[in-house]
DNA sequence: GTAGAATGTGAACCATTGCTCATGTTCTAT
DNA sequence: ATAGAACATGAGCAATGGTTCACATTCTAC
């Protein structure tokens, strides 16, 4: 979550215009051609402005990729949060583990492309190394919540099972959405994980 | 596994010390400052040679790093095998299945860092999908492993369950080695993940 | 209306990089 | 010994890319 400060705030109207073009073409360009081939003036040109420009909100070519990132992340635990109020989190752990499932599978769906790009061909730029951090982030929100249902679940060292769960569902999670879109078609991969999840912290 | 044949066949001693040299430095540039500064010039530099040397034998940057990748993937699963002939596999599925998993956490731990690189900053080059690839392999090796077993475990779609098991693995292994790495210490997250496995698994 | 701030422009600088080629050296086989 | 194959070299070409800067336009506040 390092916010590069951009060199100016943008004021105006038009330069807010100008810096939302600029950071929506990147995420097009990352997409369509990947992160080695991304160049500030190809940005400036698909964002109909000039590189000048770019340089005026922008100290560097990473700091646009670190803005893209950011907004991508916000974008995904947006989505995230908007599914889960469909779920009814509050009922059975089964429901809720389910929910929580297809909850991550949707919001990745959204964007699966950028995902790919932002995950597997990102460098660590400054500080967000992208993976890092939103495995953190997850176990922390999966801790508290099994520490919540701690009667319903077996006894386990709390850090590592939510670490456990994290990566495990996000490896899942990843590779499907990214490289197997059609296993998404029935709901046959949610619940499979979702037993995954259930047998291994439910008490027997 | 896409090899990208040689512009030329080394024949001789020293043309093959050449070829090693410039993968030994390839691998180490990759780790030391990332895919995307590496240039050939560079290789040629550190691998202690001339860039024309390079093109005898490459015909372009990618097929080194193609390389690389290929002989990444060979040293993996050598080491995956000598792991496993520690292990009785033909034993309790209990004892087996955390082999298993030991075997996986020792191989990436040899490599982190070329790890990381391969499969967080690598784009895909020419046919070469590395995450993708590597889990086609494993989710093969597997299903055959489930299916000798079928009267052990509860009855799955094999295919699904395989993929499952393989991803959740894969992003366990992955993100430990990578960013976790003190959580090796003990063998707790080993005990963990098999559990997540077995439970899964296991007839009840 | 006007000053000054905010915003926008794009040619050009300079460093880098992928790759070639003309030339030179070393090896192998006869 | 020698011819031809294999191997090695590195200056340099053509292209690209990140970044700057001197200048132009538009907006805001008084």
């Amino acid at each position: 979550m390092t916010k590069v400060s951009p060199r100016k705030m943008p004021k105006q109207q038009r330069s807010k215009a100008t810096v939302a073009a600029i950071i929506e073409a990147t995420t097009q360009l990352l997409v369509e051609e990947g992160f080695h081939h991304l160049s500030t003036n190809r940005i400036a040109e698909v964002a109909g402005v000039s590189v000048g420009s770019l340089y005026q909100y922008f100290p560097n070519k990473e700091a646009v990729v670190s803005a893209v990132v950011d907004e991508f992340a916000d974008r995904q635990f947006e989505i995230l949060a908007t599914e889960l109020a469909d779920f009814d989190l509050d009922a059975d752990i089964d429901t809720a583990v389910f929910g929580l499932i297809r909850s991550m599978l949707e919001a990745k769906k959204q964007e699966p492309e950028l995902s790919k790009v932002l995950f597997e061909e990102l460098p660590p730029v400054g500080q967000t190394d992208v993976l890092k951090d939103w495995t953190q982030r997850a176990v922390e929100i999966v801790k508290v919540t099994l520490a919540m249902r701690a009667d319903e679940i077996r006894p386990v060292n709390l850090d590592l099972a939510a670490f456990v769960l994290v990566t495990a569902c996000h490896g899942i999670v990843h590779t499907t959405v990214v490289d197997r879109p059609e296993l998404l078609e029935s709901n046959e991969l949610a619940e499979e994980t979702a037993q995954l999840i259930l047998r291994y912290i439910k008490a027997p």
